[in-house]
DNA sequence: CCAGAATATGCCTTTACACGTATATACGCT
DNA sequence: AGCGTATATACGTGTAAAGGCATATTCTGG
């Protein structure tokens, strides 16, 4: 599943502000560049691009609908991200509400996993799915 | 026109490969600008001047010892990133095994923050330690 | 106060990249 | 085929940031 790129290092890609809420959006569904277009006022270029740039680096993948394309996340360039934060981790797990917020993050993910489960009955036709919650 | 020089976001600063090699030494102990220097093999201006970013933006903070000056880390900055992590976890977290590397890393920060703790006790004195995917 | 070590800063050049604008490509509909 | 919509790319431009080098600053010991 792997594949030849040019290659960013995943730092460079989500030093973008845009980029980065781009992600945020594709975090909760899936989106077509219009979608994107609209929902963050930016132009439909800067979105293209910015797209191609995030899909070299692994960070999203699309698929065709007609004359759309619908970008999604992958969540690999994230988890790397996650892996390099990991070495730091101990200098603020020490304060232990901190480390309660983290495994409560942890089971939420649990509890959103398995309601995902159940209601994964979507593809095709007309775009909905807007997952909401996510409390920070 | 002047505009306002602000501050860099979080992930600007990190998007810098000397600036994470940097960060990465001072997560295992603190350092002189010499011992970075030295260790990472870049020419001293350099480093100076990734550490005052680095200081700008809070990922780190130094004491002065005669001429020289200790770099150490401040974790909130690298918090903030994590936080903003969070809000995709959910993306590989649903796998059983990443959920249970993530559980382990937590145990293990807990128990070297205990062993810190017991050990924290150094200040002043000669350094110590050397330490395209498009589908249809 | 002076010399030398350790670190910081200033200037200059190069480069990378994000943006705007214009244009090209892809697809569906009639 | 021709048109409209949706998305991608090409080109030119401005800007900011990083590196190299020189120099300034800060500190200690003699």
């Amino acid at each position: 599943m792997e594949y030849i790129k040019g290659m960013e290092s995943v730092f460079e890609i989500i030093a973008e502000p845009n980029r980065r809420a781009i992600l945020g959006l594709l975090g909760s569904s899936q989106q077509s560049v219009g979608e994107i277009e609209r929902q963050l006022r930016m132009p439909q270029p800067t979105v293209s691009k910015h797209l191609r740039v995030l899909r070299d680096a692994g960070f999203v993948e699309s698929t065709v609908d007609a004359q759309r394309r619908l970008y999604r996340l992958r969540p690999q360039p994230l988890q790397e991200l996650d892996d390099w934060l990991a070495q730091f981790r101990r200098f603020w797990s020490a304060h232990v509400d901190a480390l309660e917020r983290h495994l409560d993050r942890i089971e939420q993910s649990k509890v959103q996993t398995a309601m995902r489960k159940k209601t994964r009955r979507n593809r095709r036709g007309p775009n909905r799915e807007r997952a909401k919650g996510e409390t920070k």
